[in-house]
DNA sequence: CGTAGGGCCGTACCCAAGTACGGAGTCAAC
DNA sequence: GTTGACTCCGTACTTGGGTACGGCCCTACG
């Protein structure tokens, strides 16, 4: 019997990641993700793993890294030379909290924004661009 | 005499906001930035809000926001109608928030995948890509 | 005054991250 | 065993976000 874990096709993968088949093809080229064997025949099967992976890189790309970035977060868990992996961790871990430090003072100024609005008009200049000035 | 505060050529603002010059002139075709005045003839001054207005956006954008987005956050300072900016920022606040979420999740599975490196050989499949997958 | 180092402007080029497309193969269902 | 939906693969096109370039203009300095 079809392994459930590993019986989409590439279209059904596609859907169950929301993204365009095209774009599996891609990260395939670009050794984001391995191209499975083909049980069946021609045809590749994949698995809620391979969703899983692609929802990740998604996720990913909206904070801000890049599929260059990505390949390498993703390397941590996958084959990579143990030390090696924990310094690249710890690399993207400052980057990380950097990114959160800025969305966080980001957070901070929306919030009163959206709270003060229209009550002081014409006070400061540009609180969202001083939010991320300090450094 | 020369206003201290509007008093850099394109050049110096770019230096100052460590951005190539050409990018300065790119956010003015994008309506990032308005174009000054030109007080002392064909050659256009800048000030320290200009290049704090550069930063934002190299700052905004290390966070994933596009210079769509951009240009929206920096409208809700600028010159938008009141109750519209507060629409958009509160959209802006929600989007904000779930970035911070994703990036708490990466930031404790980086710490942990830093902490318990080595020690925990074959365990789990893909922490990082469990990290993002609950939503 | 003349000249060098910018600024101004338009156009062309570049890279990342896809998207589209077309021809050939496959496969399941009727 | 043919048909229709889908896969495979290569190549070409697109979009966002810039960079590079070249000709002309200006303006500060010696």
């Amino acid at each position: 019997m079809p392994n459930p874990l590993s019986s989409l096709t590439i279209g059904a993968l596609a859907a169950a990641a929301a993204v365009n088949v095209e774009t599996i093809r891609y990260y395939q080229r670009k050794r984001l993700m391995t191209e499975p064997k083909r049980p069946y025949g021609q045809v590749r099967r994949y698995g809620d793993a391979d969703v899983a992976r692609v929802k990740f890189v998604k996720s990913a790309q909206r904070l801000g890294f890049s599929l260059e970035e990505i390949a390498g977060l993703l390397a941590l868990d996958d084959g990579t030379h143990c030390d090696e992996a924990r310094v690249m961790a710890e690399h993207k871990l400052d980057n990380v909290r950097l990114k959160l430090r800025d969305l966080q003072r980001m957070e901070a100024v929306l919030k009163r924004l959206v709270a003060d609005c229209c009550s002081s008009r014409g006070t400061i200049s540009c609180p969202l661009i001083a939010a991320l000035r300090t450094r």
